[in-house]
DNA sequence: GTGGTCTAGACCACT
DNA sequence: GTGGTCTAGACCACG
């Protein structure tokens, strides 16, 4: 039945999820200043009115604050930020359940399908004398 | 840098998507018979055309096969249904592990929120005596 | 030292508070059907982004919701608008109390003057034969 | 039907309010000086001829006077300085019985809601040793 | 220079 | 007809 055509995300939705992301990482570390809304606008080739709407979004959720004339600011609240990490990976994690569950795996098939693909990568890699894999 | 964004999927690589989907899965079982150009078409609430070029695409990865004046058909060669079936999870694979990446986890850690996750909701289900997990 | 001249709310953050007013009195009632964006928009002489933006802030504040293509109602969450309700009032209590303090009156002499003028108005009122005074 | 929208007060309106408080409360006290024109100019961050203009409503209410030469004064009449005080509470009153009503509580219930936000904060400064309540 | 608000007008999708 | 999104451009206040 579920025919319908999902449209992507809008693009103020988008943004906010790459900013999110940005503090999440800390490339946007707690308590830094954000890009200004005419920068960002700019850079990302789209309206400053919704780069704004991306912020104000943010803003209402407590991620961001903003100090009137002078710019915005990640918070300083890390656990909010925290937080927000964690719905985020939830939000991936559902999302590849999901999607493997609609092929037909089970959660186990969808854990072990994961760990050999990793586990692939990794002896090529080694071969290879690469290593991308050092993060937390 | 990479402030693009995401446009619309066209409406056929939707369609292929959930069309591979159902072969995949066994909805359209292998050598069985798809429904007609227009009855898709009508039932997606979409151009025949449209629903013409998602086959054409499946056709020419062997997915499908035309009789011409019978229909279209799921191809008998299961083999090849298992390799679309695989690609289609190591996209998902892929997609998952670089959205953890992003995010600043690990490959392994990755595998354990995902494990976590998994336990979480089962723990939760045996309370409720619920079961939703049987798949494959 | 206070000399910082408040403006005004926003437009926006007006039509919040009218909007929120007169659900919360019931004259929009519980799952009734809002007036339309465009509707409100020419009413009010705003520009209809104005309009929806006041709507969205009602949305996520989870006293609207939207029906794609029919409109948007009001919650049927009565204790989502009760709530609402008494936030306004004790917002206005809190003003009131601010005014009366920031002139030198203690709480006390708030109430007690308060209660005069009501007195003074049913007395003089009584007098006319009006009765302004019935809700609940 | 009111849909109309409150723009800002002029700024001398809002000095007028203002001073008119600073003089009912004492802080300027009867027959005391004023603040020169261009010392609350510099203070206020304002055009002085702006503060002239509040200056001179306050003077043909009678508020204040001017001695040519030597400055402006509160006036000595402490009658005409407590009626000031008493129209501004009455206007403050009429606001919160005003905003009350709208909500559709009776003059009844704004004076026990009032009564009890007071109650139930004097509780909560008891357990923390503040007393915030003292003017007269 | 910063953010915030508003308007006008357009286009989309859904029914 | 409904809501939703986006752009372009303007104006304001703060400093």
């Amino acid at each position: 039945m579920p025919w319908d055509f999902a449209d992507n995300l809008p693009i103020y939705a988008q943004l906010v999820d790459r900013l999110k992301q940005r503090i999440v990482t800390g490339e946007y570390p707690p308590g830094g200043k954000l890009p200004s809304v005419r920068e960002l606008a700019t850079e990302a080739a789209v309206n400053p009115n919704t780069v704004q709407r991306a912020f104000s979004e943010l803003e209402s959720s407590g991620l961001i604050y903003t100090l009137r004339t002078s710019g915005k600011y990640v918070t300083d609240d890390e656990s909010a930020i925290e937080d927000a990490k964690q719905q985020l990976a939830a939000a991936h994690i559902r999302a590849y359940r999901a999607a493997m569950r609609a092929m037909g795996y089970s959660d186990e098939r969808a854990v072990t399908l994961l760990q050999n693909a990793i586990e692939k990568e990794n002896e090529k890699e080694e071969e290879e004398g690469t290593d991308a894999n050092s993060a937390m």
